[in-house]
DNA sequence: ACCTGAACACCGTTCAAGT
DNA sequence: ACCTGAACACCGTTCAAGT
């Protein structure tokens, strides 16, 4: 089927295809070399291990987050920086606990940190002011992601469900627990991922208000 | 040598030691059976499977952040709770990347979320503020502990031996980042867990505007 | 009832061999 | 130079058998 030689471009962009829709369990070398119609020893000619696919991966996901622009305007730039960021980690969700575990950065993961300081820098922040607000908004940013991908329903139907038979149970021993989720989490308009906008605008504030004063 | 009769209990505590002292990669249920002197196949008279082996090690470690009391005061509340979930996640850096991908909660993991609700309703929160402020502590605190973790040196003083050498090809390319690095991150004094307060500060000060408005 | 040996269908990776 | 078959030392888990 694909004639093209192997490359450790071609490697990567099969590992992300394969990631994206069978999850991190189902991306093994076998399986990725079947994908390339190749073998699996075959890649070992581009990769050392499979660990460094998986920092190819990392540095892939990386690259699709927006760079921020040293415009100044440091807020609008930390916006969208921090939406387009859960955007692609909610498209490539087995990302997330990759992230963690991979140590060893890639140049586009590189740029992103260089472009993020210079934006913080151009709007006004001291060096240790871009310590503080690159800490907070990372943490915040990649937390949410994380639970986000971890809420145990994905449509707003299936959530009501699954809960619904969890919450008899549960309303004795949790009953605050219990009373949040019948009033708020369960109810029909709620979606978790609107609580982002809130604690970006608090994240935000606050850091607004350190280098103002 | 462990003549005590095998129980899920024991094979729970079993893994948790395997895994603080190896890492996740470590546990298997081969090396777990040879922890506990017996074999493989013995332990599925007492889980079904590993996942469920993983699920109770995330209850586990749940267990053992401290619980918010309804006392009032939601601010030391929130802070000890905060503080004690680093810690925690400190202690067990292996659960970090468990955390996010089972979504079959324990009794210590809900009346963990129970606690936590009681004690921002006790303070004063509406049901749509406790949404709002325990989204954003949580995404704050875990996303933390995750940064934390995946810093790649643990000393302070291996920190700039390891850095220093990125840095030289780094500097070219990434100015703002080696910028920072040098005259912030590769400081002496300089520890990254040091951020922790001042972005729980900034999350705590947020959402006492909140309420207060 | 509780435990376990053998076996199955997988892994990532080494090593020697093909073209 | 590039690719690959066979093999090694692992996995989690099923199934049938032991006590």
């Amino acid at each position: 089927m694909s004639r093209e030689p192997l490359s450790r471009d071609r490697i990567l962009r099969a590992a992300l295809a394969v990631a994206d829709d069978g999850g991190l369990d189902r991306l093994t070398i076998r399986s990725l070399a079947q994908q390339l119609g190749t073998k699996p020893m075959s890649m070992y000619h581009y990769v050392a291990n499979k660990g460094e696919i998986l920092d190819g991966l990392v540095d892939l996901v990386f690259a699709e987050i927006e760079l921020p622009a040293a415009t100044g305007d440091w807020r609008a730039e930390m916006t969208r920086r921090a939406r387009s960021a859960i955007e692609v980690l909610r498209r490539h969700p087995w990302s997330i606990g990759l992230l963690e575990s991979r140590t060893t950065p890639g140049p586009a993961t590189l740029a992103h940190h260089d472009a993020t300081i210079a934006a913080l820098r151009a709007g006004g922040f001291s060096i240790v002011e871009t310590a503080h607000a690159y800490a907070v908004l990372d943490a915040f940013t990649y937390g949410f992601a994380v639970q986000l991908s971890s809420l145990p329903f994905e449509g707003p139907d299936s959530a009501a469900e699954v809960a619904e038979s969890i919450m008899a149970a549960m309303a004795g021993a949790y009953p605050h627990l219990a009373e949040f989720a019948e009033q708020h989490a369960l109810q029909p308009g709620y979606d978790f991922a609107d609580e982002f906008e809130f604690g970006l605008g608090l994240v935000l504030d606050g850091l607004g208000r350190m280098v103002e004063r």
